[in-house]
RNA sequence: GGUGAUGUAGCUCAGUUGGUUAGAGCGGCGGAUUCAUAACCCGCAGGUCGGCAGUUCAAUUCUGCCCAUCACCA
């Protein structure tokens, strides 16, 4: 461990006050967290600070559609999302707003400061103009036809249809997303952050590519080498000013000294992080200069790391960093930069159910520690997207929680309540060595401090691995038969639940509740890092043990994703709810659908191709049936597909066809159905039958193919 | 279209600063076991390390081209 404790101002993205948490922030704010609570255990001190982002011109439509002020919708917002994170166990010190008065304070006292350093300039610029709406439209509230391809109702950027990507000016046909209205160009006064200023320019391009005092790095090399790319080389000018300023109607700040004129929101989204963590120190008494007074910063020695997602790396690395230079504040010791999350390797879909809610989640009684788990048994420091496999996120919780760490305490606890009284033994130092191997302690902590935890858990699994091994070799289950092998019982469980203990430890950062419930049944004080310096003695008592974590189903994760499927496309959506990126129509649409007369069955998602060619049908000639004894539904078949010995299937068609007239049939078989083992004897596929799931037509039809197909022949 | 990233066993991923038989976990198969919410233990099978070409005594690892996926930019 390092000598000196080390005093880190950490903070996340501050997620938009319009839309829910899902899976996809939880990324980079389980990241963070993690990484937290591994600096905390580690004796660091750390403020930890978020606050949710609630400017501009989407919230303030969004109100203004539910009927609502901006403020009273974002406080509504604040409310979720602060639960959503306590829920999942990222626990901010402080979670607050950008519309409050320290963030004014600080936004204006950066904007002065950055206009008394020559920074700031105006400059007349055309912008589309809704008259009905009378206000200023951002890009994504344009929409009209492509100028490439003509594909009607795109947004002011870019095209979805064909790619091609223009300005707004460019569009065909424009009109307004909010109001419908055909927009006007008009001229307006902007202020502008001069980052195409010689000074600003030199300064980025030496603050992104060289390293901190110490020799750390500001950003993961891929960050960096975009970065090269954005600024240009030397003698280039790529970068132009920023346009920070919004006419009125805005929600947001008003510019000191410029009526009518607001502060974009992206730039007091990031004095947000300020703002929070002076919030917060006036509560708890820390002197805020430390840690953003360049010289005091300096002087105490004092760190400042963000979290946030790849999407918005241009503003955290250009924009971010030379503000705080030119206003005179410290600038940012460490960008930590998470990739997107994408479920079951696509990108999240509501159509397909995988753009999943954080409330949703939890809503399904899905453990968020396990969430926490994959996520970070999937993260490393570089930028790459993260996939959440939902069958390997099944089984790998399962097997590594579940069947390995958690079932080392519940294979051993029961002989220490049941034949110690509670107390344990002295334990076997041998077999504890490796999990108080400094080589290893040395390697999990400095994958945490990475953020490489993929390697953390690895190695933490390793571990788990060998205490499963001891408990086998001692076969405790043995010696509790021998009276003579007391002590030896005694001592092997003890010895691993100590590896237990020592698991936990090293897994508290990702797993803090599990955390507290090994904490409390061993009764001892939260653990810390230098709890693995040293085993529980002997006659250490602990708790009776209750069971620890459960399994996940299958079926749980596919309820959750049946339930965040939305139905896209019924109603036309409103232009202005299109605009809306992130809640989507589920409140608003009117009337749903009527409900059919009979519960219906859900539609399955859309496949492609290639999953429906996973399906290998086959025409199959049925040589034999019969009946079976014992089954209620079932009929048995043998059934010809040109291989050289016939399938047997079972299927359930008793209710509607005799044996007797199916055999000389030709129907249609899945050939590569997995075999199943069956009461009454093995089935090696599947025949396709239609039914009505309502059950207003009775019975059952099996397909049969045209005359002229023989038995083998593929269907597709 | 340009740039970058990624592409390693059925799945999720390590790894190789070029060098004897390419690894793990899960899944599968076989065995063992019953303390453990069928978990655990032992063993086995499975890979042309995306494709093609080049450099080299030697390439999965370096270079070029191509393909696929993703991102950024135009």
């Amino acid at each position: 461990m390092t000598a000196s404790s080390r005093k880190i101002f950490v903070t996340n993205a501050l997620p938009y006050a319009n839309g829910d948490i899902h899976l996809g922030h939880l990324v980079g704010y389980i990241q963070a967290d993690v990484w937290v609570r591994f600096q905390r255990m580690c004796g660091n001190t750390v403020h930890y600070v978020c606050a949710d982002d609630t400017h501009g011109t989407p919230v303030m439509l969004r109100a203004e559609k539910e009927g609502m002020s901006p403020e009273t919708l974002i406080n509504r917002v604040h409310g979720e999302h602060l639960r959503d994170f306590t829920d999942f166990g990222v626990a901010f010190d402080n979670y607050h707003s950008t519309h409050s008065p320290e963030n004014r304070a600080y936004a204006e006292d950066i904007y002065k400061k950055l206009r008394e350093a020559g920074m700031i300039e105006t400059r007349s610029i055309e912008q589309f103009y809704d008259p009905v709406k009378q206000m200023f439209l951002p890009d994504r509230f344009i929409k009209g036809e492509c100028p490439k391809c003509g594909a009607k109702d795109q947004y002011g950027d870019s095209c979805e249809v064909c790619g091609a990507a223009y300005t707004p000016t460019e569009l065909k046909n424009p009109y307004s997303a909010v109001s419908g209205a055909t927009p006007e160009m008009r001229s307006s006064e902007h202020y502008f952050f001069r980052l195409s200023d010689e000074k600003a320019v030199a300064f980025l391009r030496e603050w992104t590519q060289a390293t901190n005092a110490d020799g750390s790095r500001r950003m993961p090399p891929e960050a960096s080498n975009k970065m090269r790319e954005w600024i240009g080389e030397v003698g280039e000018n790529k970068l132009s000013d920023w346009d920070i300023s919004r006419d009125a109607p805005y929600f947001g700040f008003e510019i000191p000294g410029a009526p009518g004129k607001f502060f974009y929101v992206w730039l007091d989204a990031p004095i947000g992080y300020l703002a929070s963590f002076l919030n917060y120190a006036g509560r708890v008494g820390i002197d805020v200069a430390d840690f953003i007074d360049p010289e005091k910063a300096a002087a105490a020695g004092t760190e400042m790391v963000h979290f946030i997602g790849k999407d918005i790396l241009y503003f955290h690395a250009l924009f971010w960093p030379a503000m705080l230079k030119f206003a005179g504040y410290r600038t940012p010791n460490f960008l930590n930069v998470n990739g997107f999350l994408t479920v079951d390797g696509a990108k999240m879909s509501k159509s397909r159910g995988t753009f999943i809610t954080a409330r949703s989640f939890l809503d399904h009684k899905l453990n968020p520690e396990w969430l926490r788990y994959y996520f970070a048994a999937k993260l490393n420091s570089n930028i790459e997207d993260l996939d959440l496999s939902l069958d390997d996120f099944v089984a790998k919780v399962n097997s590594d929680l579940v069947g390995k760490f958690i079932n080392i305490a519940s294979r051993c606890a029961g002989f220490i309540t049941k034949r110690f009284e509670g107390k344990l033994a002295a334990s076997d130092a041998a077999a504890l060595d490796a999990f108080h191997a400094p080589e290893t302690l040395a390697a999990v902590s400095r994958a945490y401090n990475n953020r490489d935890y993929s390697t953390a858990l690895r190695e933490v699994m390793r571990l788990a691995d060998l205490a499963n091994v001891y408990v086998n070799d001692q076969k405790p289950w043995e010696l509790a038969k021998d009276p003579a092998q007391v002590e030896r019982l005694h001592q092997a469980c003890s010895t691993a639940l100590n590896q237990f203990r020592a698991l936990t430890i090293l897994l508290k950062p990702v797993l803090p509740a599990l955390a507290a419930q090994v904490e409390a049944f061993f009764g001892v004080s939260p653990f810390i890092w230098n709890d693995l310096d040293k085993p529980l003695p002997a006659g250490h008592a602990i708790q009776q043990y209750a069971h620890l974590m459960t399994r996940i189903e299958r079926k749980q994760i596919d309820a959750l994703v049946e339930a965040n499927k939305q139905t896209l496309g019924t109603v036309e959506a409103k232009p202005a709810e299109a605009a809306d990126t992130a809640k989507t129509t589920a409140k608003k649409t009117e009337a749903p659908a009527k409900k059919a007369p009979v519960e219906e069955e859900a539609a399955p998602a859309e496949i492609s191709i290639d999953d429906f060619s996973k399906v290998d049908l086959r025409i199959a000639k049925i040589v034999a049936a019969e009946h079976v004894e014992g089954a209620a539904k079932l009929i048995k078949l043998q059934l010809d597909i040109g291989e050289e010995r016939p399938r047997q299937v079972f299927a359930g068609i008793k209710s509607a066809y005799d044996p007797a007239l199916l055999v000389g049939r030709l129907t249609v078989m899945v050939a590569n159905l997995a075999p199943r083992k069956m009461k009454f004897g093995l089935s090696e596929g599947m025949v396709l039958a239609a039914s009505d799931a309502s059950g207003e037509v009775p019975g059952l039809f099996i397909l049969s193919p045209d005359a002229g197909a023989t038995p083998g022949m593929r269907v597709k």
